[in-house]
DNA sequence: TTAGTAGTTAACTAGCCGGTTACTTAACCA
DNA sequence: TGGTTAAGTAACCGGCTAGTTAACTACTAA
């Protein structure tokens, strides 16, 4: 898969609320199919569907023990995600550099001079 | 519109690679449509549909000049998605932070504590 | 073997998405 | 005025998506 698709299918399983939430839990720590569908208002298949498309997505990846399929977070997709938002980040720090430099012009000069916010 | 669903849009338009490439290109400084469109093998019809959607996710924003309409990036969008995706970092940094605390133990103790990679 | 639990697969449906062509609107210019 | 350029709108189409129910697989336990 070209990186561009793999972005894509990324950003696409993240686009939905039900997968963001899903990912949420997993965050918590591993947990099986049953129990991550528990505060869904929606059938099992609809679920199992959902953890397809963050498996293929490469954003989960799921084991066995016994009848269990425990599913876990995998971080690489993610990194991708934050690589490419990497290229962006000026476009919204922008506002706060400008808001810092005027109210480093407005300030006395004796302070230490400004650093860029730490991510 | 609640925050869940913004997100969602905001996914939801990063997940078309022409519209990462229109953002790409935006990146670059304002620019029309008709400039947007030239490397694309589509209808400018096509590409104002695009336009649209990264506009409804408010990843960019329009002004009017004569016959322009020039397109711009608008950051807020892209911040969200930061400080969402910041929730998971440690799922693709943790392995380094393993990699680095094996380091550190394989390492002299005389050495200043490893810090946290900057981002 | 039988029953129960965990999960997937199949088949279907309604609605969204990304593209098209044809037409329209808006601003500039001769 | 009429023509040109820039861009948006309308109507349509095919394929994908997210959900459903029903049936099936796989493992556990009595």
């Amino acid at each position: 898969m070209t990186q561009q698709d793999r972005l894509s299918s990324t950003f696409s399983a993240l686009s939905d609320p039900t997968r963001r939430a899903i990912l949420a839990k997993l965050a918590l720590g591993e947990t099986s199919v049953t129990e991550l569908a528990k505060p869904f208002d929606m059938s099992l298949p609809a679920i199992s569907k959902h953890l397809k498309v963050l498996e293929h997505a490469g954003l989960i990846s799921r084991g066995r023990e016994a009848q269990w399929r425990p599913c876990r977070i995998e971080g690489a997709a993610l990194k991708d995600v934050d690589a490419w938002l990497e290229n962006y980040r000026q476009f919204w720090e922008q506002s706060f550099d400008r808001l810092e430099a005027y109210l480093t012009v407005l300030q006395a000069k004796d302070k230490t001079p400004a650093r860029r916010k730490k991510k």
